[in-house]
Parts: C-alpha cells; sequence; structure tokens
DNA sequence: CGCACATATGTAGATATATGCATATGTGGT
DNA sequence: ACCACATATGCATATATCTACATATGTGCG
C-alpha cells in the first residue's frame, strides 16, 4: 500500500484559503494598505482606485477568510488587519506586513488617504 | 484629485502570482512534501493520491509560476523547490518551508515514498 | 524498430471567481 | 419622516480554474 494523501497535521487547508484569499491583486493591495493602519471602505475604494462594490466586496471576503477585522464607527466602516491565531497563518501574514509596512512611499499615500475622507477629513 | 493605486514599488504583482500558485490545496501540498527534498511525478502522485495527469499539471503550474524547478533523470522527471530572487517571495517560501520541513511525520512519508517508487526503488 | 514505462498535453464540462450596474440597508442629521 | 451619505448585496455576465478521460511525447531497453 501506499503513503496516501495526509501532508500530517499541518494546516493546508487553512493556509490554503489564506492564499486565495491573498491571491486576488486587489485583496493583495488592499492588505498593503492596511498594513499602515485600519482604513474604511472609502479609503480602499479611492486608494486603490476601484469602484465602491468591488472594495466592499473584496474586504468582505477578506473578513470571510479571517485576515481583517471590522468595527463600525456612526456610517463608516473600519477594517484592520485580524489577529492570526494560527502560527502558520500569522508567520505569514507578518511577513507580508512587515514588507508594506517598511514602505514609507505606501505610509505617506494612506496618510494621505486617511486626511481626505472619512470621518477625520469631514469634520 | 486622489492618492490612486500603485502600491508604490512592492512587488505585489509578483507575490500575487505567488499566492495563486499556493492557493490551491493540491499544489500546497506538493510543496510540502519538496519541503523535505525533490520528487518525481510518480512520487507526488501516490503520496497526494492523485491521478498522473493532476500530478503533472499542478507541478508544471508550479514551474510556470518559478515555484520550483525540473530536472529529468532518464524517464523520470524530478521536481524541487526553486530558488527566489524576489525577496519577498524568497520570505514566504521559506517560511513555508520551514513549517513543513519541521514535520518528522511528513518526513517519514516522503522517504516512504522515494523507497517505493522512482529509479532508487525500481532497480 | 517496437515495447514498456513516466510524463505531458488536448479537449470538454463543471464549478468558481471577479466585475459592472442597479438597488437595498444602515446611520446620522434636519 | 425625510434626506444624504457610507456601505452592503442581488443579479447577470465574462472569465478563469479544476478535473476526468483520452491520447501524445519522450526515454530506455531488448
Amino acid at each position: 500500500m501506499h503513503a496516501q494523501s495526509s501532508a500530517s497535521v499541518l494546516p493546508v487547508s487553512s493556509l490554503s484559503r489564506l492564499f486565495k484569499a491573498l491571491a486576488d491583486e486587489t485583496r493583495l493591495r488592499i492588505v498593503a494598505l492596511l498594513a499602515h493602519g485600519e482604513l474604511c471602505v472609502c479609503h480602499v475604494q479611492s486608494g486603490l482606485a476601484v469602484s465602491q462594490p468591488t472594495a466592499s466586496r473584496a474586504l468582505a471576503l477578506l473578513r470571510a477568510a479571517g485576515v481583517v477585522e471590522d468595527r463600525r464607527a456612526g456610517t463608516w466602516v473600519y477594517y484592520r488587519l485580524a489577529a492570526q491565531a494560527e502560527p502558520a497563518r500569522r508567520r505569514h501574514l507578518q511577513a507580508l506586513v512587515r514588507g508594506f509596512a517598511g514602505d514609507a512611499a505606501l505610509g505617506r499615500e494612506v496618510a494621505a488617504l486617511v486626511a481626505q475622507k472619512g470621518p477625520r477629513a469631514c469634520k
């Protein structure tokens, strides 16, 4: 008989779901933005120059995949990167964030987004 | 005017392609196996209990994505993890390999596969 | 050359994924 | 209650992805 599937106890399916969530360019760029701080949908929308439904759906999918969490603040819904319980997932997301967070230009872009939209910018 | 896309110079599209390659469970399990050493298609096929075309295609896609390299040895074609030039990609693949390589049961499974199939097992 | 074996590829069909457009929901303020 | 704004969702459509089955290619051997 042969060894058969398994790949042991490793969280293959959990990692697979994570990678699937990160595989889309729009969603990966959202993670890049969120590496610099929480944002609401309108920030993502204008930061990535995508339609509002696209931004909303991408964030919803990331939330379903456990990559982000959301928080409601009046009319706005803020999204932030979620803490990862699974060690392997945590390693990968941290690696991503480290890379993205080191990008100063991205940081300025995020700061500009927050400054020109959302609650802080409006009143 | 608004900030617009970009996400700066970060290799978003390159990372996106990497994650797309790793998003499939079959392919991710192949990477897990290869973390323990090079294998040929028949090893993967019986190790994951998938059909020969499925194993071959999965490996071909991983090769196209730059995740693995291949080497022909007579009738057999050996696949191994490829070195990554891009730092971000290298970090992620190394993180994966570290996790998978630490799994002793997986290591034994791979050893068994190599022992019972392929050139070394046949003659 | 012809056979046996390992691997690759063509094709088709089922299923998932992404996006645009319209519209619904939710919230705060007048 | 109504309106304005931010966000979410329904629906249709285009496109990508995966798998199965059959078949082709390549390599070694007698």
